[in-house]
DNA sequence: TTGAGCCAAATTGTCAACAATGCCCCTTGA
DNA sequence: TCAAGGGGCATTGTTGACAATTTGGCTCAA
């Protein structure tokens, strides 16, 4: 019922090189490791009792996915999303999941219609119960979008938000313990996606979900203002 | 005046990784090593003159940008893009750069929207004299279109357009030595959308540039049908 | 003749040692 | 006291050898 977490890859893929990779993506965007500090090869290596050979390899993809940083000969830190990054991702989610709307209105299954608001009854039921409220809101808001992207049948627009851009938003919210501030608004724009979504209305989902998403951005944006102002 | 080549890293990079990284995107992307051809890394390393070690790093590089294949145990081969695949690409640049038309619209330079003109009135010109149109169409269009896309300052826009999409783009042109078969009309949209940025009308932008890459993708998607009638 | 099973060769995955580079700190001179 | 230069140390970059897996063909039996 739940879609699976982003670009999550089954821990006994086959290589060292892919499994570290997958562990060490995750140990990020959960600020296991601090966003920022400075990893050694060795050190890393040692971690996850790995030789740097399949190490490398996996820094290389995490430096691919925006994860990480490199300095030649100097080193490699983990990346540290500044607010002006999120708004930029922000304006990029806009312009690729309203895309995605158009493209799942126009191509969803009914079963995957159905799945949709099976989510949405979800998500009411959570919100009654108030119970780990912010877990199941971060996620299930992540469960929600999945969702349509994948609804899109577009293999290289899911790649690019779920396999690249995901993670950035991910970690930001670990980064920040963020978690939306306006739950029952964001459940009745989700509502009315899905809706328009159902009537094979490619123009409205995408018009309603650029503005849900511009709608958190400029959310982001003035949390931000409100604390430059503060300081 | 005229933009980089997409992606293009400095030859004398630093690591020798960097560098096959470079060489090895770049055969890829003029068809110099076939699409859908196995890669040896044996064969690559000895090629490049490096050992398999910065020859695998750079592999995996390439296969976050979809210009490899792997398959654990059994090889690499190089993408071969079916035109569904570029279909699929050109949804994704029409929301991207229908973004960037937006955003450059509403933060471009007067430096860098001059720099627009210049760039029409040089494929004017080159309409006008008719030599290696081919060529200069090919990377002429590219250019114009980086340059908008740079213009919207947002880095994490430019890198998966620039970064990530056009490699795909340029080795399908390649591949199928496709050039635009619109040029007058391409040129009078791309005029266009210069004065709807110009004129700071970022709403207008964005409709004449998803326009504008729409009529492309529909463009591809007769061609494929007339190919698909005559087989 | 055909199919199953096994063996060998080639290729990829992994490792540990070696080389090269950058950084930090200490010395030295003004 | 401070700035410049040099040397040692830690870290990254590179390499070649070793291990593990797949594939394709070969044998053998039905």
């Amino acid at each position: 019922m739940t879609a699976a977490p982003a670009g999550s890859v089954p821990e006994n893929t086959r290589t060292l090189a892919d499994r570290v990779f997958a562990r060490l993506q995750d140990d990020i965007v959960r600020g296991e490791i601090l966003p920022g500090s400075k990893v050694s090869e060795t050190e890393l290596a040692s971690r996850y009792g790995v030789s740097r050979g399949p190490l490398r390899e996996a820094i290389r993809r995490l430096e691919s996915r925006k994860l990480l940083e490199r300095v030649v000969h100097v080193g490699t830190r983990v990346a540290s999303l500044s607010v002006n990054d999120l708004i930029e991702i922000y304006h990029v989610r806009e312009a690729l999941e309203g895309m995605a709307a158009r493209l799942a209105a126009e191509h969803m299954t009914p079963e995957e219609v159905r799945g949709l608001y099976d989510v949405l009854a979800q998500h009411e039921q959570q919100q009654d119960l108030r119970e780990d409220v912010a877990y199941f809101q971060r996620e299930g808001d992540l469960d929600f979008h999945y969702r349509i992207i994948q609804g899109s049948h577009n293999a290289t627009l899911s790649q690019l938000l779920i396999g690249e851009l995901y993670h950035l938003v991910r970690m930001y919210r670990y980064q920040f313990s963020t978690v939306a501030n306006r739950p029952q608004k964001a459940l009745n724009e989700h509502r009315r996606i899905v809706e328009a979504i159902e009537a094979r209305d490619g123009e409205m989902a995408e018009l309603l979900m650029r503005r849900h998403i511009s709608s958190a951005r400029k959310n982001i944006e003035n949390q931000y203002q409100k604390q430059a102002d503060t300081l």
